[in-house]
DNA sequence: CGGGGGATTGAATCTTGTCAACGTTGGTGG
DNA sequence: CCACCAACGTTGACAAGATTCAATCCCCCG
């Protein structure tokens, strides 16, 4: 199979899986026509980079499928994962060219992407648009914040805890239910991509997922499917406040 | 001397320090007379608590003078400060009624604040307020995005180093001017509260200090006041790109 | 069947945290 | 005016947790 990029427009606005949850989730018909006309569709295959850092980058996307994730890397190789992008998440920022992170596809993506000018254009013109980037950076940045408690005063254990609780809370949303109970996840990131992301080694993480296995807080499948038989107790692990960051 | 928090209102906004760069600065005279309308000034003491995560708030803030930050408290004590808030910075999310946050004056603190139902109302009426406010919570995501390099990857001396580099950038945009060469600049936070910051103990900072002042880096003259004879060479220590964070 | 990327495990090391003592400073009241 | 107190800061000794380096394992794929 070859890499491509580019694919035809795999689908109607109307019968998109993130129609309700992006940025384009507040549009009226009118509204959704026009950025129907200025979107097109990219799909990248799992380990592809889609944006370098510092690059221009002439579009805006969401996530249609997959998962990807925003990387700051320093000069001397040290690397941070400082973003997790889920289905319906937005990427880039209007107003401005490069993207100051690395985007990286975790998995096979499917983004759906905006021309940047038209797409700064059209937001001028359609509040909509704007609020909903509004509440969506906003919600970013409370994720954000979180991460920051997590990465400044979590225990490894803590941490790995908090992270499957975090997948396991968008699994659940994306299927429009709420976490509890006996959960089966699909990891969608490799034990090095957990390291980054939880500011850990990658050796470390292994060894606390064998611990919590060996604990019976998590089973595992394979490499990339975990069985969490008690969502709660999993929770407790994580050491988040007991409403475990639901929206408010 | 009493704990007064309401004053008088002691300026217009066209004297206003923060005018160009708060959430009113794209404003024009009318909206700025609307704003006027329902904006009210309160102080506070450094050490006092202007807002407890999970209260109720009934306005929204710019600071005007003095250093706030935020901070968030796990079950067990452990705290993480994740938003360190300068003249001009915002405080509140339109459209929630509490902050996730403990907001907490570090030093003396000035706020511009409006009541936030009529600002809510007014912003969305007014597409200056809303679109400024959209650019400053995008660079707080990046800042938020920088700091969780700095927690995940840097060494406590880097940590340091880092904030160190922070506050004498902030500080030198408030006077208008790029950082470069010998600096000195007021600390507006304690060992305690860089710790929270810096996702280390007070002890750690205490050391690291020390460590910079031995090896010439900084002076200090007294407990606040740090001297940076050379700021290039800070911010080599801090690990950052050449660029330093600088706006794009 | 063999190769290779990802994952696991072990042992030694190092950074940072913890606990405790001591120093410094500024304010208060005798 | 001075002594005392309390808050903040510094320093030291030790322990704990995470990293580093290295060996080995496990699958999946050709």
């Amino acid at each position: 199979m070859t890499i491509h990029e580019k694919v035809d427009a795999p689908m109607q606005c109307g019968s998109c899986p993130i129609r309700h949850r992006a940025v384009c989730a507040r549009c009226e018909a009118d509204e959704l026509a026009a950025l129907d006309a200025i979107k097109f569709y990219r799909s990248f295959q799992a380990g592809q980079t889609v944006i370098w850092a510092g690059d221009q980058m002439d579009f805006v996307a969401s996530v249609v499928t997959g998962v990807a994730t925003l990387n700051q890397v320093m000069e001397d190789g040290r690397t941070q994962t400082v973003g997790l992008l889920f289905p319906s998440d937005f990427v880039g920022r209007p107003g401005r060219s490069g993207s100051p992170y690395n985007v990286v596809a975790e998995t096979d993506l499917l983004m759906c992407c905006f021309r940047k000018k038209p797409f700064e254009e059209l937001m001028a013109r359609t509040p909509h648009i704007a609020q909903r980037l509004l509440e969506m950076t906003l919600d970013e940045l409370d994720a954000a914040r979180e991460w920051m408690l997590l990465l400044g005063r979590k225990t490894a254990r803590e941490k790995i805890a908090s992270l499957l609780a975090i997948i396991a809370r968008r699994d659940a949303a994306l299927h429009l239910n709420t976490p509890s109970g006996r959960m089966v996840i699909e990891l969608p990131l490799t034990r090095e991509a957990m390291a980054a992301y939880l500011g850990l080694t990658l050796e470390t993480v292994s060894r606390q997922m064998s611990a919590l296995k060996r604990e019976g807080l998590i089973e595992l499948s394979g490499k990339r499917t975990v069985i969490i038989p008690d969502y709660e107790a999993l929770m407790i692990e994580a050491g988040e406040d007991a409403d475990g960051g639901l929206p408010a």
